[in-house]
DNA sequence: GAGCATACCTACTCGTGCGTAAGGTTACGC
DNA sequence: GCGTAACCTTACGCACGAGTAGGTATGCTC
């Protein structure tokens, strides 16, 4: 009541939707600052410029939050890769335009994507929402490389793309956290370096070039 | 007391060195099904047939405990993958061995130390522990690439081979958690995989063929 | 300008789990 | 056979943070 005194005009009262996005920002940022645990409701209200309950009202528990969190930026990814995939191109420009819509991404996005990510990766309760995300992106990747397959009359097993496939969204995920951690690298730059390792390398599996094992 | 007369014989007194491995196996176990906050002490000290007061005396806190699995699981790991790296082997075959001990390991430590890696990848205080042996791991492989290259009399920038040894390192670490989720795949085939995936790209590199983005 | 819904707050409860104090028991040296 | 040191216990203090109860202000509708 004192404190009201001082600061009349401070609260606007904003319509919900608007509110839930302030809060949402907060989380993300809070979260990708703390990480899930050592995060508290009370830092993400106080960032928001709201008091806790609002927050409850609105998002509800802690984990809803969090998965709250983790869809919108997850979904902005998403729609940014998919925004540049078009279907009819050659294998090797949709994979550089969605590599380069990723990394363009996560470099404008750094604290905020990549980070949650990392989180998620771990927490026992957001295992199967993250999984969902990368398995879904990982059938992307193999699809792509099965159908460049068929194109040149050749095929491979199932298990044997899924895991090329497992390998190169490993690959593109280490890059993007080198990218978080290097706030000056250039993302298209990483993009590149990214089309490097992976074309050339699914290149010539798709060639139909593999490496044996030495007979030791 | 009541309880202590039906176990009388119950309880050996074991020496200082043994009960730290129990307590640290029993650690990794709990750890790395629960996660890093989820475990309670409580449940690491049962599980090690202890109580909790002697996990305090013996490995001092929660974190330091966490720390002290990391150090004994990456330790055991790094040596694995030490004991099979002659260095004044060809450059492949120096890869594949060091592939091969590393998946082996993951193999045989399924839910040891791949999980820990996941865990100790989001939680703010174990970041620094991890990064150092991420950057181990990155400045070997980085170097293997390079004292190839010179083999050849080619040479490429710094940034350049950190940033493939990223990948590739990523791209492991992304099979390493495929091999922990499948346990009946085989660790050898896993390691075969990733060395088409790498060596077919890195070796294209080495060999100087590059990627380059089409003029958009 | 009464009524009603929505936005928003302060100030609590309560569980959980880290870390510890204080004391009991076994082995071993002398 | 007795001290002493290491081993091991039960039982607690205490902080922190999720979630809530209950109340106040604001604006919109008729």
């Amino acid at each position: 009541m004192l404190a009201r005194v001082s600061t009349p005009p401070t609260f606007k009262r904003l319509p919900r939707a608007v509110r839930e996005q302030q809060m949402l920002d907060a989380a993300v940022k809070v979260f990708s600052r703390r990480g899930f645990h050592a995060a508290s409701m009370d830092e993400i209200a106080e960032d928001a410029g709201i008091s806790k309950p609002m927050v409850y009202a609105y998002l509800g528990t802690k984990e809803e939050l969090f998965v709250a969190c983790l869809h919108r930026e997850g979904t902005r990814m998403m729609q940014a890769i998919a925004g540049a995939a078009a279907p009819d191109l050659p294998a090797d420009e949709r994979l550089w335009r969605g590599l380069r819509a990723f990394f363009g991404f996560v470099g404008a996005h750094r604290d905020g994507w990549a980070v949650l990510y990392r989180q998620a990766r771990g927490e026992q309760p957001f295992a199967g929402e993250l999984a969902a995300m990368r398995t879904r992106l990982v059938d992307v990747v193999a699809g792509m490389l099965d159908h460049a397959l068929r194109a040149e009359g050749r095929e491979v097993g199932e298990t044997e793309l899924e895991v090329v496939a497992y390998a190169l969204v490993g690959a593109t995920e280490s890059l993007a956290d080198w990218l978080a951690d290097h706030p000056d690298a250039d993302p298209e730059k990483t993009a590149t370096r990214m089309m490097n390792v992976a074309w050339l390398g699914a290149g010539q599996l798709l060639r139909g070039t593999t490496w044996r094992p030495p007979a030791s």
